[in-house]
RNA sequence: GGUUCCGUGGCCGAGUGGCUAGGCACUGGUCUGCAAAACCAGCUACAGCGGUUCGAGUCCGCUCGGAACCUCCA
């Protein structure tokens, strides 16, 4: 059988062109991706996790296309420097002396918590998650191998990545952020410690290690550390190769941490590493992108859990991966409670019909045209993961199958059809997640409740409507929803 | 100051020059003992000013407003 990646050719807008284009993967059928993942020295925020939704998003849909994809996703547990100068801090040595914790201490706690709730969330994980600290042997090696070419330049114990040389041999630093080395001096403001630069558009390979400094290994150059830059380019160098297809991260990672992994990649290789690059944008909380260090965020955990000021109410993680869903990657999302509880709503509506349509009968007849409908929910996926208009798709048929209150408009097979194709919208590609409950816990509530609506029903022949609706505002504010129709009474929670 | 991007109806949010995005909210109707849900119908729009075009939310210019990056951050 054809696979479907040759049925829906997806197309991807990649940030190093500025170009919406065809994906043609380097190995036909497979497909290699590099995430730069968090740096766990703090609960991973909201924003954090829309970036790393959205990629799964697209690791989803593209194993759906029947792709064999390798997602790698690093995880960024040597601290680096607060800031580019010498005073900087290391932030995990920083966390571990104010908790009194070990350094790695603090890398398993994040990186436990960070799992939490990317599963919470719906997250596939990822085919690699490689540590910074574990790699350091490849990165070292990476630096020799831009000294040996005369890229870079050792300085007081560390060793800088020479922009200038580089670009006067070829490179192209600047090609994905679009910045001039020119702009880049006029704009660069005065920081402490430049003077161990001859550039300040240069940037550390490796960081002598001060004498406090607790993550250190020796190298040699001396006791120190690898440049923030450098694990990106040494981890996706080996696990995917010189070349491979897709490297993503937040949109905030563009510049510098994207263009400085490029030119390392090709100091070592000649290759830029991945063909396409893509940026998911931010979500921003009051107009403004969250952050950990100016304290302007959302946990997940306080939305899974409704413990924060600006939330009427709890969400449940599928909730909150629906609400991201709506929006487009690449687009700025901004938080609301308001915008929470629309995307209640609309994820309610969409997993009720789901279950209206696993118990539909197909009656015959030409009510929807499935068919069509199922291109173009693929199309709209495979035109740069348009998850919003595959959504508007999907309440196509919400509307469609509501409508026909069991009993479809449609040939056996297209019901079949319409349910595959449902099912892997919203759950495999989606991710979104129904209703979870253990069937167990699942036949003894339905038990229940057919009690229930029976007593009910008895009550209503009775025109005991008090009793009724006792009984349903009862329940109601038990969370359970009543739902009189033709054909008897439902319940929904 | 530089780079990139955005400004869509009450709210969120798609729109890759020409045919209804969608969700939420609201109004009217159908259904119901009353509700709820669902369905049907309606309702508000493309920041402003010019230009290109037979035709622009979509392209170009200017103005205003906002964001990200230029320093660690998804």
């Amino acid at each position: 059988m054809e696979p479907l990646y040759n049925t829906y050719p997806v197309a991807i807008e990649n940030s190093l062109t500025g170009e919406k284009e065809a994906f043609i993967p380097v190995n036909a059928g497979a497909v290699g991706m590099y995430v730069c993942g968090p740096t766990v020295y703090s609960d991973v925020h909201l924003g954090n996790a829309r970036t790393f939704t959205s990629f799964d998003l697209i690791f989803r849909y593209l194993k759906h296309l029947g792709y064999k994809v390798r997602y790698v996703r690093n995880i960024t547990d040597v601290g680096h420097l607060e800031n580019d100068a010498d005073s900087g801090e290391d932030k995990i040595a920083k966390k571990a002396r104010l908790e009194q914790l070990e350094p790695m201490e603090i890398v398993q706690r994040y990186t436990v918590d960070f799992h939490n709730v990317m599963a919470r969330l719906g997250a596939l994980p990822p085919s690699i998650e490689p540590t910074a600290t574990g790699h350091i042997v490849e990165q070292i090696s990476m630096v020799q191998a831009i000294l040996d070419r005369g890229w870079a330049y050792e300085s007081n114990g560390s060793v800088y990545f020479d922009v200038e040389a580089y670009n006067k041999e070829g490179g192209d630093y600047g090609i994905l952020s679009g910045r001039k080395m020119d702009e880049l001096q006029a704009g660069s403001r005065a920081l402490d410690g430049q003077d161990e630069k001859r550039n300040p558009a240069d940037f550390a390979l490796w960081k002598k290690a001060s004498p406090a400094h607790i993550m250190r290994w020796p190298s040699p150059w001396g006791d120190g550390f690898p440049g923030w830059h450098l694990e990106c380019s040494a981890m996706s160098t080996k696990y995917l190769g010189e070349e491979f297809d897709i490297h993503g991260g937040g949109m905030d990672l563009k510049f510098p941490h994207h263009e400085c992994e490029i030119a390392q990649n090709k100091a070592c290789t000649n290759h830029g590493g991945a063909k396409y690059w893509m940026h998911a944008n931010m979500l921003t909380l009051n107009g403004k992108r969250m952050s950990k260090s100016t304290g302007n965020t959302i946990l997940p955990g306080e939305l899974f859990s409704g413990n924060n000021d600006l939330l009427a109410k709890a969400f449940s993680p599928s909730v909150v991966r629906f609400f991201m869903m709506q929006a487009h990657y690449s687009s700025v999302l901004d938080f609301s409670n308001e915008a929470l509880l629309a995307a209640e709503k609309g994820h309610d509506k969409l997993l009720s019909a789901w279950s209206s349509l696993e118990g539909a009968c197909a009656k015959g007849g030409q009510g929807f045209d499935v068919d069509t409908w199922k291109r173009k929910c693929y199309e709209a996926m495979s035109d740069n993961f348009n998850s919003p208009i595959l959504i508007a798709h999907l309440f196509e048929a919400v509307k469609f199958i509501n409508a026909g209150e069991g009993n479809l408009a449609i040939s056996p097979d297209e019901l079949t059809a319409l349910r595959n194709t449902f099912s892997a919208m919203v759950f495999d590609i989606l991710g979104l997640q129904g209703g979870s409950d253990s069937s167990a816990h699942k036949d003894a509530l339905d038990k229940a409740m057919d009690l229930v609506i029976e007593l009910r029903a008895q009550a209503r022949n009775n025109k005991d409507w008090s009793t009724a609706d006792l009984i349903r505002d009862q329940l109601k504010e038990a969370g359970i929803q009543l739902n009189d129709g033709p054909e008897g009474t439902s319940y929904s929670i």
